[in-house]
DNA sequence: ATAAATAGGATTTTTTTTATCCTATTTATC
DNA sequence: GATAAATAGGATAAAAAAAATCCTATTTAT
């Protein structure tokens, strides 16, 4: 299984939410251009982050996101597997019935221990700690805009 | 960037050239067999595990593969990376630009850090190792043939 | 009521992966 | 040297996955 770049947006997304703090609505809009993710697409990935109980999803004008959690209760790991499903590495760990092996497979237990090193190392990371830091939004982001400043 | 099916036959491959001892020859279609990996799409990637000097390719009748470097000296984190190259979680890492982050992307740093995590992983894991053990062509693969049970 | 915004399903485009086809070349053996 | 057995290597096709967009419906502030 890949990272792909949904993921990545979906990152990007909670992100900047976390850097708004957790009941503060954001327009997709404004997500979009500033974490350069295509409208649409945000909205897809957007839908998949509220089923997983990430974010709450505001329809209608004046509409938008919010985090729904604290940020310190949202890591990395939520978020991507939010989107793609469980991280594996590989096929072999996923489906053993594509492979020859059987189930003391010396090499399927070293694509396990590396998935789930990748796995804890992104739970370990909360978007609190992120939004803390430099990160993908900030600083080469502007600022979070202010009502009257709007992007028409 | 994903670990594909082709990195996986590699790993298969060489495991099985690997339990087979570092200069013995194999053709290609015992190890495909035996792997359950297409044989042409076997010799795509022993092309490229050759040209990672990690086999010889013997061409010609009686042609096959064999090791070209002790087994303990080959570990899973080459063999994959000479068929996809360098492993990388996402995007993110590999092209910035892609990416509306400076350097010092906190999120950034956490994929790197996964992706370290899993080269090493995956850099430790010898084929000296993996041969000793249970492993994806054996048990579940009959032994090693003999020169008089060649398959037709 | 209207306009602004998002939802959600269908569809398209693009990219990547997987695999195969075909001709050429190499090598053991007779 | 001729022949048959193997693999090489480039081109191409088929399949799958990812990325993105389109269109209609629904929700909500004003």
């Amino acid at each position: 299984m890949k990272i792909t770049m949904a993921a990545e947006y979906a990152v990007r997304c909670v992100l900047y939410l976390a850097k708004h703090g957790q009941d503060v609505l954001v327009s997709r809009q404004e997500i979009a251009e500033r974490t350069l993710t295509p409208g649409k697409f945000l909205a897809k990935i957007a839908q998949d982050l509220a089923k997983a109980g990430i974010l709450t999803i505001k329809q209608g004008a004046k509409g938008g996101y919010r985090l729904r959690r604290d940020p310190k209760d949202v890591n990395m790991l939520v978020v991507v597997e939010a989107i793609i499903g469980e991280i594996s590495l590989n096929e072999c760990t996923v489906r053993p019935s594509t492979c020859p092996s059987s189930l003391d497979c010396s090499a399927n237990l070293i694509w396990q221990r590396a998935r789930q090193q990748v796995r804890e190392t992104l739970r370990q990371a909360t978007f609190a700690d992120l939004a803390r830091q430099g990160s993908c939004c900030v600083p080469a982001f502007p600022p979070p805009l202010h009502a009257s400043e709007q992007i028409p």
